[in-house]
DNA sequence: ACCATCGGTTCGTTCACTGAACCTACCGGC
DNA sequence: GCCGGTAGGTTCAGTGAACGAACCGATGGT
């Protein structure tokens, strides 16, 4: 139901991809739970998508398996959205989207991704710029660049300050110790 | 504009390129235009879409720098939509996209890419499978499947039913060859 | 004169996103 | 027992965007 009633009309890969991540911040959601992002109260803040927007994208995300929701903790209950296998393969398109978006819209002044094995750069295509070999998403760190805002308000922006290995749980200071 | 007001909270370049790429059916039309589909008419019968809505992308696509409007006749006057370099640099994010949705969603059933130059298989990262080589998108050629419709009511559908190189135009059959 | 094509615009309806308010369950302090 | 705070939601009125059908102007063919 990404686009119009649906995309059944289009025999095409694209479009069913984009029956499934094509709605507005659903690829956002993807991003941040590669990025490490897997509390409820973590996305809204860094987001800052409605309530009942982000409800619908984490249920149907959940439903077609990108995501998982796991329990972590019984009292209270909790529940953490842990991205799977199928979510962390739409890892090369968000790079790929990424790229294009520091190319030809904000000047490379944001984020960079470096393979954690040897701290090459990581091309166009996924491939280590040092090693050459092919760089899977576990072994990508993301690294902060110059024109970030170095004092973000929310918890999230803030742990996403330092260099950080993709798909490992994003931890979040305290409210308490930003002060 | 593509998401809420807007993505200004975002400090991400993914977000920068859904600002520009991420409303509904846009990137649909840019794959279309990498196709090879420049005209209006092709556009609106291969999609599907709301008139009102393809004139709006279609401008925004223009203003953005991702296709480019060009007077290919003068009476009566007709343009056609060509994809420019930038859009051209989607290429990737849409193959990997396209990739996705063929590996999770439809199981390879409906088109395939290949290296012009050797005939190998493009890789999900973009490199051919055959010389290792990274396939830049005007040496792709796409193969049509197994899970198309074989007798499509659009003639933009039936030219797509025959390889076709990338960005090179597409020849629609005259409607009347079709019966 | 008549019909068809191409590339749009206009407009009423429907549908999804937005943002604020509200709710439940639990914890800690006093 | 009461208050405040945190976490993870749901509900709802208002708005903006998408939808689809109708219309339109310029041209070409017969």
């Amino acid at each position: 139901m990404a686009l119009g009633k649906d995309y059944v009309t289009q025999e095409c890969s694209i479009a069913r991809a984009l029956e499934v991540v094509g709605e507005r911040w659903t690829l956002l959601v993807v991003r941040d739970a590669i990025y490490g992002v897997r509390r409820y109260n973590d996305f809204l803040v860094h987001l800052g998508i409605p309530r009942a927007v982000l409800s619908a994208r984490l249920r149907t995300l959940t439903e077609e398996g990108v995501l998982e929701k796991r329990r972590y903790q019984e009292t209270p209950p909790r529940d953490e959205y842990v991205v799977t296998e199928r979510g962390a393969a739409l890892w090369p398109a968000l790079r790929a989207l990424g790229q294009w978006g520091r190319e030809y819209v904000d000047g490379n002044r944001l984020r960079s991704f470096r393979h954690a094995d040897c701290g090459g750069d990581v091309e166009p295509y996924g491939t280590c710029a040092a090693c050459g070999t092919l760089v899977p998403v576990a072994d990508v760190v993301m690294v902060p660049g110059p024109g970030l805002d170095s004092a973000p308000a929310d918890p999230v922006s803030r742990a996403l300050l330092r260099p950080k290995r993709l798909l490992e749980p994003l931890e979040t200071d305290p409210v308490h110790l930003a002060h």
